[in-house]
Parts: structure tokens; C-alpha cells; sequence
RNA sequence: GCGCCCAUAGCUCAAUCGGAUAGAGCAUUGGAUUUCUAAUCCAAAGGCUGGGGGUUCGAUUCCCUCUGGGCGCGCCA
């Protein structure tokens, strides 16, 4: 038995072991064990001999060659042979699947005991959008990234904090404040202008109103910097909590809020500057503070400290990033969109310059999302205030499909996210797809618990011998690996691809195959067996997706 | 001008850290249900992977270049 482990690495350690017997060193050479893109090639093939043709002085057959009795001889090997330029292809034993099968039906995780050394402290930031307005559909793919792949590396055994940065002592509050001062001066008749880069949504006149009503005219002509300070701490408060709502709409919690103003109090940002200061990386020019990024390899020089005495982003984001290390994360990463990737390699010269160890602050970037309604591409400007929020993206297509829809596309690319399709609800939907096949495994079983009683389950499994029954299995079986192909390419959209495939497979072998039929009751027991494991998968799969599960359609 | 990302079927996207004959869904055409959920399945058609060069056993993938698009390049965040 080789417990919970998934199929690739069984034959990755054989064939490892096998290039010892042959005086190689298997931890130098890169091969991999894959799926081979047809099925008559085998279960799975290497390119082992062409990758270690060079080290072992042979041609890459020639290299297979004197591998194959080795191969042949691991007990899940059935039959493995030499094709095309040098791939290795196995076809494994039908024994070796049922135990496999049989280990994931009694299963309580999915995946393998995590590795001592894989429960590492990690942090993941996402959205720490501003309290400044509502969330944007943009938002709304990073807020479905950054949840997705914290479930992921959890499941996986890593320690992980949820975490939602925001700026609550930065200009931009300033502003915020003022315009909310300006629109409630308004509903007192007073015209005062929304200041340079303020805030004109409609929104800001709802937290003025709630003002009034509290407050009634109490604050009329007023601005104190006491009175300003009210106003930000309860527009602040009033946002915060709106988009905490949002979040919630779409089922994600963070672990914790991180406040940028808590940077200052306990000292955090004053010791930066003193630690890059020791270091000549601080220096005043033309009234402002700067930092040498360019002594830290970065292109140019940048300001921590405005002329007018105020802090920049960079330089409180910096201390939240030393203050991060200090916490005791062991590795973080932070979830942006495309627009902010220039700071990346200010940021990493910064983490740098405080010795910062290198790995430890990462960056996974997405692309932009824009949103197509009858056609055409909706144009969308936060500045201008048109801009369609998460809320509304949420209303008109539904949890479900907000965040499967997110977490299909792989980051890089840039998403536009189809309103008309996602709404229509029909069967265009990936989702329905999805959820389709595991209402039908769950009505199989209402179905097989009145015909069959006598069903056992993981009986009858030897009786799974067709190729389909061998495809299902594997591809089940394969289900750890493609959760370490997320963590390590940071990308959700494998999870959705792997269980969009898994459910195609599932319907075409049940229009296949019978699954209840009393006078083969072996073979029924086998196949149900099989559909309660792939059961299992989807319910799990799309549990870190975040997309529910219904039984019954 | 500099930097990051992208360009794949009519449309939206995949392609396992360089692998074998580039795959799905939608749309189009034609089929499958007296039997476990037809929100399903089967089949057909659809491509010089934006252009050109290079690296090697092998390139959608890596490098160079050109074209086209998105996003940055602030004492905003």
C-alpha cells in the first residue's frame, strides 16, 4: 500500500531509484512524469532518458533501453516502453488503481500528511482596497485569487493569514473626509467645492446624510481639524464596513485587518527610516525625504517623505512589509493588480536595503478585468464614478459564477468578463456543468439506496478493468497533484480546468455505463464506488473554490 | 522613451516549470432518451499559435526584432 500518494510520485520515486541502480543522480536531472496526451501512449509517460541522456553519455533510447527492466520490474508496472523521441510510456497495473481507489474512498483528507517542513507561517494579502468606495469588479478577481489560493496552500498543510491591509492615515483619507464635510455643509444649503481629487459618488452623500441624522446640524460651518477627524473615522468606519459586507457576499473572511495608522503608533514607520538612515539610504532634497533605491539596484530614487511632512504609500507600505517579517510570517505574498506592478521593484529594493531575507515578500499580479454587456466593452472609470461595482456584478450573475468565473482565467491574461453569458444562467455556464455532475452522483445514490441496498462501498472494485474505469480512477487519483500545481504556479484556474475535466469525464462515462443494475451487482458496486469518489473530489474541489454544492438540481 | 503583461478556432479561454497529431466551452451542422437527472452524451466542421529571425533531438512555451492591445513610469494610493 502506499497510502494517499498521488500516482505521479509513485512512479517519479521508481524511476528516480532506478537511475540510482544505473550510477545517476537523479536529483540533478529535471524530469518529469506526465500525462501523456493520448491514451494509447500509456498512463503516464517520462521524459527521463532524454533528459538524462546528456549525464549518462547515451543516447536517449539507448538510455531507455537499460532503464526499461528496472522499470518493468516496480510492482504498479504493467507494461512500459520506448516511443517517439524517447519518452518512457507506462501503463499501470489494474491492482494499482483499485488501491489507489480504495485509499481516496476511505480517505479523510485528499491530500497526502503534509511534509514537517511544509507547515510554513505564510501570510497572503489581497484586495486592501482604500476605504475611499465601494469595491470594483477588479477587486472582485483579486478577492477570488487571493481566497482561493489561501484554501489551496491551507489545504496543503500551510499555516495561512488572510490579510486585508488598509489606509487609514494617508492623504487620500484627508480627502475622503472632505468631500463627506462638503456634501453635508449641502444638506445644510452650504456650497463649498469637492477639493482636488476628491470623492464625487454618491455614496459619500449617504454617509453625510447618516451624519445628519446622527449629528443633526451640530458640525454646520465647522472644520476643525476635530471635526475632520470625526468625519474620517465615521466615513472610514462606514466604508470599511460596506465592503466588509461586500466580501461577505461573496463567503470571504480575512483573519485580520491591518491598519496603516497602527504602523505609526507603535513605532514601526520611525524605525524604518531610522534602520535605512544607518545605512546612508535616507536623504532630504528640495524639502522632501528620499530613499536611495538606486543603491538597491532600482531605477530612481523615491520620496518617503512629502515636502509638506506627510508620509507616502511607499513609505508606510514598506513599514508594513518590515513589520510583516517581524510578525514571524515566513514568507508573504501580496495580490495585486496590474497597475500597481512599479512598485514591485521599489518594494524589493526597500526589502532589500532593511535585509529582509530574499523570498520572503513576493508579488502574484493579475490582469485587469473589463466587462462586456450586448457587445460591447463597458468603459470604466473610477475617477469618473461609472464604474460598475462588485455589489451589482454579484447581483446580476450570482456568487457561484462571480467567483468560479474569476478563478477560471489564468491570471496573466486579461479577463473580460462577459455579463450577458454569465447571466443568461443557462448551460453556457461552467458552473451548472459542474454542479450538474455532482447532483447526479447524489440522485444515483437516492436511486441506488431503494434498487440496490446490498451496495457496499469499495466492493467490486476488480471489476473496474475498462480503459474508462482506468481514466476515471487516475484522474482522481491525480487530484493532490493538481492542488501542488496551484501552489507552486500560484494559479486557481488549474483547480477549475482539472474539475471541469473530471466532471466532463464523469458525464461521458455515465452516459456510458450503467451504474445500478441488481443482476450485476460486482460491477455496480465497483462503478458506484467509483462515482462516490469522484463525488468526493468535486465537493472538495469546489469547497476551495468557494462555489456551492447542491445535490439536487 | 523606459518597464510589466498579453496576442492561439467566428467568440471566451486551455495547453502539465521545452515534449509526441495544439485542446475545451459557446456559436454552426447532424445524431442519441420505453432504462440511473438531456443543465447530459456522440459526431462533423473550424488553426501556417500576430509577422520575421534565432537557440536544440523538439518551441504556443525560451532569446532577439517588428506589429497590435492592456497597464504603469507622481512629493497619488
Amino acid at each position: 500500500m502506499h497510502g494517499l500518494m498521488s500516482p505521479k510520485d509513485v512512479l517519479y520515486r521508481g524511476i528516480a531509484a532506478s537511475l540510482k541502480e544505473l550510477g545517476l543522480d537523479p536529483d540533478a536531472l529535471a524530469f518529469h512524469v506526465e500525462t501523456p496526451p493520448r491514451p494509447e501512449m500509456g498512463d503516464f509517460s517520462s521524459n527521463v532518458a532524454m533528459v538524462g541522456a546528456r549525464q549518462a553519455k547515451k543516447a536517449p533510447r539507448a538510455l531507455g533501453e537499460a532503464m526499461l527492466p528496472l522499470l518493468h520490474a516496480l510492482p504498479e508496472v504493467e507494461r512500459v516502453c520506448i516511443e517517439g523521441p524517447g519518452f518512457l510510456n507506462f501503463v499501470l497495473s489494474d491492482a494499482f488503481y483499485h488501491e489507489q481507489l480504495e485509499v481516496i474512498l476511505h480517505a479523510q483528507e485528499l491530500v497526502p500528511e503534509p511534509m514537517p517542513e511544509r507547515r510554513q507561517k505564510i501570510q497572503l494579502e489581497f484586495v486592501s482596497a482604500n476605504p475611499t468606495g465601494p469595491l470594483t469588479v477588479g477587486h472582485g478577481r483579486q478577492a477570488v485569487i487571493g481566497d482561493v489560493l489561501a484554501s489551496v496552500y491551507q489545504r496543503l498543510g500551510f499555516d495561512v493569514t488572510r490579510e486585508y491591509y488598509f489606509n487609514d492615515a494617508g492623504k487620500q483619507m484627508q480627502l475622503l473626509a472632505r468631500s463627506v464635510w462638503v456634501r453635508y455643509q449641502e444638506l445644510f444649503g452650504h456650497e463649498h467645492p469637492i477639493p482636488e481629487g476628491g470623492y464625487h459618488g454618491e455614496y459619500i452623500t449617504e454617509i453625510a446624510r447618516n451624519i445628519q441624522q446622527s449629528h443633526a446640524q451640530q458640525f454646520v460651518g465647522e472644520d476643525t481639524p476635530e471635526v475632520l477627524a470625526f468625519f474620517l473615522e465615521t466615513a472610514k468606519n462606514a466604508l470599511l464596513s460596506s465592503i466588509q459586507k461586500t466580501l461577505e457576499a461573496m463567503s470571504i473572511r480575512f483573519d485580520v485587518f491591518f491598519s496603516e495608522r497602527s504602523l505609526f503608533e507603535d513605532g514601526t514607520v520611525s524605525l524604518v527610516q531610522e534602520l535605512l538612515a544607518k545605512k546612508d539610504l535616507v536623504y532630504q532634497k528640495e524639502g522632501a525625504t528620499w530613499f536611495r533605491a538606486s543603491a538597491m539596484g532600482d531605477g530612481e530614487d523615491k520620496v518617503l517623505i512629502r515636502s509638506d511632512g506627510g508620509p507616502t504609500y511607499f513609505f508606510t507600505d514598506i513599514a508594513n512589509h518590515y513589520k510583516k517579517y517581524q510578525r514571524g510570517f515566513e514568507k508573504v505574498y501580496d495580490i495585486w493588480g496590474a497597475d500597481h506592478h512599479g512598485h514591485i521593484s521599489r518594494m524589493e529594493a526597500a526589502m532589500k536595503a532593511l535585509e529582509v531575507p530574499e523570498g520572503f515578500f513576493n508579488v502574484i499580479l493579475h490582469q485587469m478585468v473589463s466587462l462586456k454587456q450586448g457587445g460591447e466593452i463597458m468603459k470604466m472609470s473610477t475617477r469618473a464614478g461609472n464604474f460598475v461595482t462588485l455589489d451589482e456584478l454579484i447581483a446580476w450573475v450570482g456568487q457561484d459564477a462571480t467567483r468560479y468565473f474569476f478563478a477560471m482565467i489564468d491570471k496573466d491574461t486579461h479577463f473580460t468578463f462577459d455579463i450577458d453569458l454569465a447571466q443568461s444562467r443557462s448551460m453556457d455556464n461552467p458552473v451548472y456543468y459542474l454542479q450538474y455532475a455532482h447532483a447526479r452522483i447524489c440522485s444515483l445514490f437516492e436511486k441506488a439506496s431503494e434498487k440496490f441496498p446490498e451496495f457496499q462501498l469499495a466492493s467490486g472494485l476488480s471489476h473496474l478493468t475498462g480503459q474508462e474505469d482506468r481514466q476515471m480512477i487516475r484522474m482522481i487519483a491525480l487530484y493532490p497533484s493538481v492542488l501542488e500545481e496551484v501552489v507552486q504556479n500560484n494559479a486557481v484556474h488549474r483547480l477549475t480546468n482539472y474539475l471541469f475535466e473530471l466532471a466532463s469525464r464523469f458525464h461521458h462515462y455515465y452516459n456510458h455505463f450503467p451504474f445500478i443494475d441488481p443482476s450485476q451487482s460486482e460491477v455496480s458496486s465497483g462503478r458506484l464506488s467509483l462515482a462516490w469518489a469522484t463525488r468526493k473530489i468535486i465537493r472538495d474541489g469546489l469547497g476551495l473554490l468557494g462555489v456551492s454544492c447542491p445535490e439536487t438540481m
